[in-house]
DNA sequence: CAAAACTTTCAATAAGTTTTGAAAGTACAC
DNA sequence: GTGTACTTTCAAAACTTATTGAAAGTTTTG
């Protein structure tokens, strides 16, 4: 298999996976595209290599900064911006992580929380639903401490933790 | 919070949150639906209840049981079909962990192991997709090692774990 | 300062996804 | 077998989300 070839597969298949875990196409590709360009890039180059629009270049590069996986770099004598890749991949696993817990845990804790506050009456159904709320509180929180220990730790804790299991 | 109150907020966020990581509005309402009635319902009430379709309850209650979170239950002398939710949280976490591995994992290591037959040459560039996708292949096939092993593990594991920590 | 080189915005459009509801299918009761 | 009580399917419609591209904005250069 040519580089060509294996970077085109892998910048597709990135462009898919990415829907099916809530990433739009165009960001998930043009993050795949930095990832494996050994340079940074242009917003023109990106258009021409994704054969996306100018627009949709700009929006997407935006939110990988936001995420802050993606970086803008000038160079001296050049009015051109040029984006690069955060290329540590526990580094972009742990802002992965962030974010998922963010979008993700966060707004599922709120709501638990704030049903909790149904009033105990004795009815079937409030114990029913206390149960079962709060149980998934419980394991929610519990999930919440251990992503936020994987984003808190240093690099190698993850690998560390592997392979005591 | 009066019962009624706190059941709609759970349903209602529920959907979405459900479409926040990649589960329909109709199918996370229904299964919220389920999750806190105290009796299994029928295709007729959580039409009523969550003001769907029959065409959508149907669909919906269909993708919850090849998830295996939902169950058909029949009533001898009725010829409705009732559904219900499985209602232990740690053994819905570890369906949901499941489906997630086949979804989001199981896809990005095929890409990851395809891709590494990219023939060696000494390019800055071949050497650099070398080292990230390998990389990435090293953490995903951890993450999937870990993810394995809480769907496999007894109920307690989990908790376990996190008292670990 | 004005023109050039670029980036950003946003309304319109396209693409994708979910939902509906009527029609077709199935199984039970008599 | 026929009627009835249900479940399932699926094409069309509604809704949601992503993308385009032209116009507006910004910064640099001479």
């Amino acid at each position: 298999m040519k580089l060509q070839e294996a970077q085109a597969e892998f910048i597709k298949s990135w462009g898919v996976l990415g829907s099916s875990w809530g990433i739009n196409k165009a960001m998930a590709q043009i993050h795949a595209l930095l990832l494996v360009s050994t340079e940074a890039l242009t917003t023109e180059e990106i258009m021409e290599e994704l054969q996306i629009s100018r627009g949709n270049v700009n929006m997407n590069t935006r939110a990988l900064m936001d995420w802050g996986i993606v970086e803008k770099e000038l160079k001296i004598g050049q009015r051109k911006e040029f984006f690069k890749a955060e290329k540590d991949i526990l580094e972009l696993a742990r802002v992965v992580m962030i974010e998922r817990r963010k979008r993700e845990i966060e707004p599922m804790l709120k709501v638990l929380n704030k049903v909790q506050a149904v009033s105990s009456d004795k009815s079937q159904g409030t114990k029913e639903f206390k149960k079962v709320t709060s149980e998934l509180l419980d394991f929610t929180n519990k999930a919440n401490k251990l992503m936020e220990k994987f984003s808190r730790s240093d690099k190698n804790w993850f690998y560390k933790l592997i392979l005591r299991l």
